[in-house]
RNA sequence: GGGCCUGUAGCUCAGUUGGCUAGAGCGCGCCCCUGAUAAGGGCGAGGUCACAGGUUCAAGUCCUGUUAGGCCCA
């Protein structure tokens, strides 16, 4: 039926036959060959859970807890994942990072108390539980309810799906082995951690830094709110765009920006055109456009031409910006005079169907700004309702914007500071309003022309066109297909409007220091902070010099409510104690509260008579302020402000004092802008110092090809566990060069869970070769020195010495690895140990003697010593990055019974920490000789492979150059072994490595295999070497 | 388009303040062992240090530009 099958049986059969039996089996029995229950196998993906479950049994995080009294403490916090979805890569690099940290400073000797935490508020959720409600139609429901109703039960859906996936999430984590307080997280939601962060608000407002100010966001004209951006969905829509001309102020100035002195003349005075005979006067200035006679003098007033899609916007025109790099040209067109870039000169023309096209002269985007223009429809700059003592004395100037590009329009950009982000950007850079004089319901309010009031914003598309017609402004119009956002829900087209925001200055001074929060921050990030790697600071520097003003409200439900109150007047009300007095009572209820209270319920703790902060409001003076008739703010808090507030929401709310500064964050390189950021601006706020001590950064998956991973690609988390377990991908981890992009793919797992391999199989070598040993009572503490040995039994020159040392090297470095965060030199060292220093060099060397010495012989139980205490040293090492094979190994170690659950490795330390001190042993100084002429030993004896035909080491001697004397100091046979040949004699005559083939000098013990010179015949009938004999007991 | 960062053998990375014939591990090729055996060991071949200029007696290392990629902005 198979035949495969059956061709791989008879290749089995084939290659078993010629197995023949190898002399010297009769003293197999005699031997002490390894053997261990440590199973090569290592099955992570069964036997993991099992070590996850046992650690739970014990308590093993509060065990630590309880071990940790007393010891020093290393304060690390956990940047809160956000509550949606299950986990990616990425979130397993992170933690796993974390867990190093968490596992290696416990071990180092620290108390450190990690107490994971979850991002829960925010419009992801809210979206993706909006989405669901939309889907399945229970939104009409909600949409008929009153306001407050409708929030508590959209936020109560929104906080189901946020303990879902935390519980998704956690079981994930604690399935990657990490160690951390999951009985109590912290969470964003609860209520004790919502009151701190209202709290740390009440801290800013203190200082001065909370004020409110208008901003525009997208806006949903159909469902009257504001939308993110995850909100839109891009559609082709039509619109009316026009070219429209905003006249100069002062025509002398833009001619002399062109280099013409005088009007009408170039630099070298001559007449740019031939009609032009009259120099520009006062009285030119009073000239209309349209009355200048065609001869088109360039006496003409000059525009400046600006192209729109959205003309509504038009009456909110506060500023024209231009690029200053990008050339400008003064060009007369069908009898205007008009400033656009020269590149896009014809093509404007075109457009409009230009016929009379003339550059009369060229200059850079920076001779313009600063030059002044008439309104093509309003004479005086307009206010914002809201703030009416507005400074206007700014607009109707051109100014300069990198977002000016020459790909459409004409270089020259309508800037409406209340309808755009960017425009916003500029009008906050030159001090102007932020003006817009549309209305929530998309009609223009009084401030706008009379003509437009109360209109449309739509159908003011035509009419504003029609007048600039009619004015002569409108240089050409057409219609205009683009891709313009719509609102997901009502589909409709979404508008940008101002409207009151929450800010937190960045450079207002602070009550306490009078210095700005971006100030404070810099000097932090100049040298309080520490900085892994290096290059942190300077990314943290460029991005806080160039932040704007932290808008802190968002118009969603699922959120910390911003907790201010409106009076009829419109005053605001949220001082310091008001904001804590509802803290007090979302502490006790919830932020739920805030939806189902009154304004007086919520006041509950606030008493305005003693409120300092009342009395320079008139508005809110006490006994001018009735609670009984305030409104609540319908905003809430941008979830970054809560996140940025855990250093005081989770650290000092748990640890007191002690829990701030905090010594690490480490997060993703994005959270240079994210967490690092608004930690740092919140608690420079509200405290004055840093919240961290130093910032860690990782980098990004990519794929094979360097390039972004895609989101669907590859495995999931779950997948990667069953693949290849959590200690390998832990390990992988541990090989990243983390602060650079990091490269995915099964292929590095595989690799991964090679090397794993190789470290499994050396601890299993070294235990196998315990099986009979029982660690000594004679040492104290943790590490005994097994079985009569002492540190004076290991004389330097032993090779047992040479290994501990390169332990207590290896111990030494990957300590100080640790302590750096560098966990990729930790891995390869712990690795190049493991591969180099044991498999290849000492386990090869003491075989003999374990194989073959008498079973109690001092030699073998001084090595069984060393191995005990290496593998006890090394799993400890190894603890961290694979807790549980480096427990697995350690508990077989010490003969732990499979059913003893309180025994672990985790509940140990370092061998150099504390009371664990390691043996102290001190080897020779010439072992480096030694290992020198070993490599040129190992060199010559590959040669005599080809050219003796010795093919078994121990079939050969070599005689090694001792010029020095050196070699005599150590053992010929640790020599020989070491080489793994029979015999080593020195010569001090010789300056290279030898090969004496010993298959016709020397006969073979049939029990060593070794060549030694000593083998006879015994009484058993054996041939036999003297040691040997000994062990079997014959002469 | 801007800020920060990265580009060293097929792969992952070391290469301190400029001074080596540019290293290691994996992989690969050849060989040994069969008493760590779905293991272990030895040897070997692989590089115009992304590209192009420049500074210097000397540049993987410093400077400028180009190019490919990442993060964050725009």
């Amino acid at each position: 039926m198979c035949r495969e099958s059956d061709h791989a049986m008879t290749d089995q059969t084939q290659h078993a036959t010629p197995k023949k039996e190898k002399p010297g089996n009769t003293y197999k029995k005699t031997l002490n060959l390894p053997k261990t229950p440590f199973p090569m196998k290592a099955n992570l993906v069964q036997n993991e859970p099992a070590s996850v479950k046992r650690w739970a049994k014990m308590g093993l995080y509060s065990q630590l807890r309880e071990r940790g009294q007393g010891r020093p403490k290393f304060v690390f916090h956990d940047g809160p994942p956000y509550a949606n979805g299950s986990l990616h890569l990425g979130h397993i690099l992170n933690k796993t990072l974390k867990d190093l940290v968490v596992r290696s400073r416990t071990m180092m000797g620290f108390d450190v108390p990690f107490t994971p935490g979850w991002d829960c508020h925010g419009l992801p959720i809210e979206h993706k539980v909006m989405t669901t409600l939309v889907e399945n139609g229970k939104i009409a429901k909600l949409d008929g309810l009153e306001q407050d109703q409708r929030k508590s039960a959209i936020r109560s859906e929104c906080q189901k799906s946020a303990k879902k996936y935390i519980k998704v999430q956690a079981t994930e984590l604690e399935r990657l082995m990490t160690v951390a307080y999951y009985a109590d997280p912290y969470l964003t939601m609860l209520p004790p951690f919502e009151g701190a962060v209202l709290e740390t608000l009440a801290d800013l407002l203190e200082q001065g830094l909370v004020f409110q100010a208008l901003k525009p966001v997208h806006w949903s004209i159909a469902n009257e709110t504001a939308l993110a951006e995850a909100e839109l969905e891009y559609e082709d829509r039509e619109d009316l765009s026009v070219f429209v001309d905003f006249e100069a102020e002062d025509a002398a100035a833009v001619y002399a920006a062109f280099g013409l002195g005088e009007a009408g003349k170039d630099k070298d005075g001559k007449a740019v055109s031939p009609q032009r005979t009259q120099s520009f006067t006062e009285e030119m200035q009073e000239d209309e456009a349209g009355e200048t006679p065609a001869t088109l003098a360039p006496g003409v007033r000059p525009s400046f031409m600006i192209w729109t899609t959205t003309p509504w916007t038009l009456p909110a025109n506060l500023a024209i910006a231009v690029n200053r790099r990008v050339v400008y040209a003064l060009v007369r067109i069908d009898g205007n005079v008009t400033v656009l870039a020269e590149v896009l000169v014809e093509q404007v023309a075109k457009a409009a169907g230009a016929e009379e096209v003339e550059i009369l002269a060229t200059t850079t985007g920076d001779r313009l700004v600063g030059l002044r223009y008439r309104h093509a429809f309003i004479n005086e700059a307009p206010k914002p309702i809201a703030e009416p003592e507005a400074d206007t004395q700014h607009c109707y100037t051109i100014v300069e914007a990198e977002y000016v590009t020459l790909e459409d329009g004409t270089g020259l950009v309508h800037t409406a500071p209340g309808h755009g982000a960017d425009y916003f950007m500029t009008g906050t850079r030159v001090g102007l309003p932020t003006y817009c004089p549309v209305q929530a319901d998309g009609s223009y309010d009084t401030t706008a022309p009379e003509w437009l009031r109360g209109m449309d914003i739509w159908e003011a598309n035509d009419l504003i066109a029609d007048r600039l017609r009619a004015s002569g402004h409108l240089f050409a119009s057409s219609r205009f297909t683009h891709s313009y956002p719509h609102d997901w829900r009502s589909k409709t087209p979404v508008i940008f409007r101002s409207t009151e925001q929450w800010f937190i200055g960045v450079d207002r001074p602070t009550a306490r220091e009078g210095v700005s929060l971006r100030e404070l921050a810099l000097s932090a990030t100049d040298s309080g902070v520490g900085c892994f790697p290096e290059w942190g600071r300077n990314r943290m520097r460029g991005m806080l010099e160039s932040r704007a003003d932290w808008c802190i409200s968002r118009q969603r439900s699922w959120g910390l409510p911003i907790p201010a109150f409106f009076t009829e007047n419109g005053d605001c009300l949220m001082t310091p104690a008001s904001v804590r007095a509802v803290a007090r009572l979302i502490r006790e209820r919830g932020s739920d509260v805030w939806f189902k209270s009154t304004p007086e319920e919520l006041l509950t703790y606030y008493d305005p008579a003693s409120d300092p902060a009342l009395t320079d409001n008139p508005g809110l003076k006490s006994g001018a302020l009735n609670v009984g008739k305030l409104t609540k703010s319908p905003d809430i808090l941008d979830v970054w402000f809560e996140s940025g507030s855990t250093w005081n929401a989770c650290m000092r709310e748990r640890l007191g004092e002690e829990g701030s500064p905090v010594e690490l964050y480490l997060e993703g390189s994005d959270q240079h802008r994210g967490w690092f950021q608004s930690s740092l601006l919140t608690a420079l706020g509200a405290t004055g110092q840093p919240p961290f001590r130093a910032i860690l950064t990782h980098g990004f998956m990519v794929g094979k090809d360097g390039k972004k991973l895609s989101k669907s690609a590859g495995h999931t988390v779950e997948d990667l566990f069953k693949l290849f377990g959590a200690d390998v991908i832990r390990w992988w981890v541990c090989s990243l060069a983390y602060e650079n992009d990091m490269k995915v793919g099964d292929e590095f797992f595989k690799l991964a869970g090679e090397s794993y391999r190789k470290v499994r199989n050396t601890l299993r070598c070294m235990l196998s070769n315990l099986d009979d040993f029982v660690p000594s009572e004679r040492q104290a503490g943790e590490t005994p020195t097994p079985l009569g040995h002492t540190a004076d039994d290991f004389p330097p020159t032993s090779i047992d010495t040479w290994v501990l040392a390169e332990f207590d090297a290896l111990e030494t470095r990957v300590v100080e690895a640790y302590t750096r965060y560098d966990f990729r030199a930790v891995q390869t060292s712990l690795y190049d140990f493991c591969n180099d220093t044991l498999s290849a060099v000492y386990l090869g060397a003491v075989k003999d003697r374990l194989y073959c010495d008498a079973v109690e012989s001092p030699r073998r139980r001084r090595t069984q010593t060393t191995l005990w205490n290496l593998t006890d040293g090394l799993c400890r090492l190894l603890a961290p990055v694979m807790p549980h094979t480096a427990d697995e190994a350690w508990r077989s170690l010490r003969g732990i019974d499979p059913k003893d659950t309180d025994t672990t490795i985790h509940l140990t330390d370092f061998l150099s920490t504390g009371s664990d001190r390691g043996l102290g042993i001190k080897a020779d100084d010439r072992w480096a000789q030694v290992m020198k002429v070993r490599d040129a030993a190992l060199l010559v004896l590959e040669k005599a492979k080809s050219e003796l035909g010795v093919e078994n080491p121990l079939d050969a001697g070599i005689v090694l150059p001792d010029p020095d004397g050196l070699l005599g100091s150590f053992d010929s046979v640790d020599l020989a072994d070491l080489l793994g040949v029979s015999v080593v004699t020195l010569d001090p005559g010789a300056s290279e490595p030898g090969v004496q083939d010993l298959r016709h000098k020397a006969e073979r013990c049939e029990r060593s295999w070794k060549r030694d010179g000593t083998v006879r015949k015994r009484s058993d009938g054996g041939m036999l070497s003297d040691r040997d004999a000994a062990a079997v007991g014959v002469v």
